[in-house]
DNA sequence: GACATTATATACCGATTGGTATATTTATGG
DNA sequence: CCATAAATATACCAATCGGTATATAATGTC
């Protein structure tokens, strides 16, 4: 059983996640977040140490809860090819309701924490890390597997798989004109689809 | 020739202009801004109307200084696919500089003000229009000169051609990892060289 | 070189920032 | 039901925020 505690500090997190990622961490106020949560500070400084931890508990939240929405579309899938086509689409099906919540937080974040020395850097250089890691993976798979052909190597194809999701967000969002993702997907899939399957 | 007061402007504006790259529209404050340009608040006010405009005018300069650099490199060659070569090369030699400035001011700028209703917003946006207008005109130049294959339609090229820019400084400038900007670049010059040139 | 003008510095404004100490309320174990 | 502990609200803090009114200094003009 969830204490108290525990309990309102996950629906603390799960008010605040969208505010960080939509206003950045400097871009966002405790007033904005006491306001989202209908609590007050004391609420805010029981639960956690300081803004740097409620910024960091959002973006963990943010990404796990996207990751963990991935997990569950590719995990079933068998075939390599088809599990990255399925990540791909993944973008295309959910770009509407990321945007809503102010975008891609990994993307959000990086350009946020960029330039600073904040604590919630560290997490997206790893979160990045391991976004690729888990395409490199699957890559690899799919080469051992015969699915995928050897020409293009791992790496350089997670470089170009995330590159494809986040430059096509980051275009869709700021213009307003989901055609920027979409031609990226059909270009990533067509690609998977003509060069790669075996 | 120029009066003291567009002196100093301009002055501000080039000594600001990398904090508001860095650290954003509200990461940035009235106190960085004097520190950085050894000035009061009152020569900041007696040039500016407000810190939205000391902001804009910081973003078009960011802007204008790249885009007068890629205009220097790539309006003398002749050919079309030269030029993207040429314009894609660009941001391979200038990723130190422009890391150091704080990154791409129109991919920071995108994300930073996303989700505000900052007239910065309009700004980023028609630039990123311009940008991509400036691409396909590129592009269509090459297809009426024979120089380029009549295949991939010149909107789809040019929202490849910025996905890949932006997200290669993206990824590179977080991680402090140069080879996926080097990879994107790579890729992009080979596909033009391969699939585009004539 | 005196005078008007322009540009910068200084001093101040109310509002808000992140954060804390303490009081009050709410939940929990006996 | 009561006592204790845990969780939230309240009241407050110094510092800083963006912005302004005014004083002072620098500049341009005749």
């Amino acid at each position: 059983m969830m204490s108290k505690a525990e309990e309102t500090r996950r629906f603390i997190i799960e008010k605040v996640a969208p505010i960080f990622n939509m206003h950045g961490y400097e871009g966002t106020s405790l007033s904005q977040l006491t306001e989202a949560i209908g609590l007050t500070k004391g609420a805010l400084y029981g639960n956690f140490k300081n803004k740097d931890e409620i910024a960091l508990a959002a973006l963990e939240y943010n990404i796990s809860k996207i990751k963990g929405e991935i997990s569950g579309r590719i995990g079933p899938i068998d075939n390599s090819c088809d599990k990255l086509i399925a990540l791909a689409e993944f973008y295309r099906d959910t770009f509407d309701r990321i945007s809503q919540r102010g975008g891609c937080p990994i993307l959000n974040a990086a350009i946020d924490t960029d330039n600073t020395e904040l604590p919630l850097r560290d997490f997206v250089i790893r979160s990045i890390d391991d976004w690729m890691r888990m395409i490199i993976l699957v890559f690899r798979r799919g080469i051992r597997r015969g699915e995928i052909k050897e020409g293009i190597d791992a790496e350089t194809f997670a470089t170009l798989f995330v590159t494809f999701i986040e430059g096509g967000i980051m275009l869709s969002k700021v213009t307003g004109k989901r055609i920027h993702l979409d031609r990226n997907i059909d270009y990533l899939i067509n690609k998977i689809n003509a060069e790669l399957r075996i």
